[in-house]
DNA sequence: TACATTTGTTATGTAGTACATAAGTACTAT
DNA sequence: ATAGTACTTATGTACTACATAACAAATGTA
């Protein structure tokens, strides 16, 4: 009972089996030759004895190489080094149903701090097109407020922020992220709408300062950020 | 040349593999029977005579499961549901030498984007020891400015201030992503600082308002914002 | 000579068997 | 009744065999 920190400093005693050792070796072999995409690898037969074990075990480490798109196999020609896709990997986690509870919570907020901070990229990136469109879309939720509608709108709104920003990537985040919101959301009481609405966003965002905006991005997302916990 | 973008609208065609599938089909499963961790899993032999294949295909696909840290298994007593640690997957990919070009850049943003909407974080969950500490680091990194030390020392500084924000997500995402940032900024002809320091920045935390310092850390990240393309 | 077809080679993909190992479980002896 | 032993079982590793796709070379035809 000395430690109620479920992480004591003992790392936990993780028995390492060989793929896990391979792929380790793999990993540091790629970075070790600072292979470039598109380079060879050897070939599977070889690699298991080189490193004295059985191809098997050498599959299964690529196998997991290859699921992290780090590494793609052509029949005959053999593996090459690949371009992971960062997000992919994370995608294939992000299952609000097995994340923990604090994990959820964090995530949450690391949704309210991308918004705060995105004004930066938005203000620097922003066309005359890119308002319209966000006014429209605002105006269009005007008239179909409730329902399942809501939520739609949510993403579509927001969504389109993230698309303004200019970042492929963010943007990318953004989307896997949704589900985990919808589900912390929904685990609310009840949905409490903050004073400035989305069509007040989209105004600010044409006429108003960036300081004006994330003021009202603040507000928006007010109902969120007084709950956050200490 | 009629596409300069890189990514077609045409999906890549992926010759899905056996393990593909069946590592999809896992995920359906327990995803499903909405397990919980720690609930048990088929073994192995009734799993792969389930589906229809060898054990060997679906080692493989277990294999890549294990490593997102979505089941453990243990000899004799089977398999087991686990919560994933969903940045140990994303650590994985990030090795800035097999990122793409584009894809650094958006995630040097994201940490500009990151530090600019932490304060709201930081400013619900401060506490005075939290700003002692920080004018400390600041303080001591007024003598050693120079050489390998800057590096040093802006890590610490800004880790300081995840660590402030209380979500230990967020933190283990910044200390990831260090390797990255340490990589764009190498490849920027010269460091180039901004004109409010970190000391600035900790005297803003402790006396001046949530907008005062996100102003502060605008100015001290004006540099990198500056360097921002279209 | 130029081009289409066939054949061969090679590396990955899948199946199957065998055995080692660790961790429970039942049984036995004192 | 408890300690110790033997048994059972599910995962871990190795090995073999063959299917399949892709490339290369050789062959045949105009």
């Amino acid at each position: 009972m000395a430690d109620k920190n479920p992480k004591s400093d003992l790392g936990k005693i993780v028995q390492q089996t060989m793929p896990d050792i391979v792929e380790m070796r793999l990993r540091e072999y790629l970075k070790q030759k600072s292979l470039k995409p598109g380079d060879p690898l050897p070939k599977e037969v070889d690699l298991a004895e080189s490193l004295g074990v059985s191809r098997n075990v050498v599959r299964e480490a690529l196998s997991r190489l290859r699921m992290l798109g780090m590494v793609e196999t052509k029949k005959k020609r053999g593996m090459v080094l690949a371009h992971p896709d960062i997000l992919s990997s994370f995608e294939r986690v992000l299952d609000p149903s097995i994340i923990g509870e604090n994990t959820l919570k964090d995530i949450f907020e690391l949704r309210l701090v991308l918004e705060m901070g995105l004004a930066e990229l938005i203000y620097a990136r922003k066309t005359k097109k890119d308002v319209e469109d966000l006014k429209q879309i605002a105006l269009k939720q005007m008239d179909e407020k409730k329902g399942a509608f809501r939520v739609k709108n949510e993403i579509e709104f927001h969504g389109k922020l993230y698309e303004i920003s200019g970042n492929d990537t963010l943007k990318r985040f953004q989307q896997m992220l949704l589900p985990i919101f919808d589900y912390v959301v929904k685990t609310e009481p009840r949905f409490i709408s903050g004073k400035v609405s989305h069509l007040d966003l989209a105004n600010l965002l044409e006429k108003g300062s960036k300081e004006d905006f994330r003021r009202g991005m603040y507000e928006h997302l007010k109902p969120h950020f007084d709950r956050l916990k200490r």
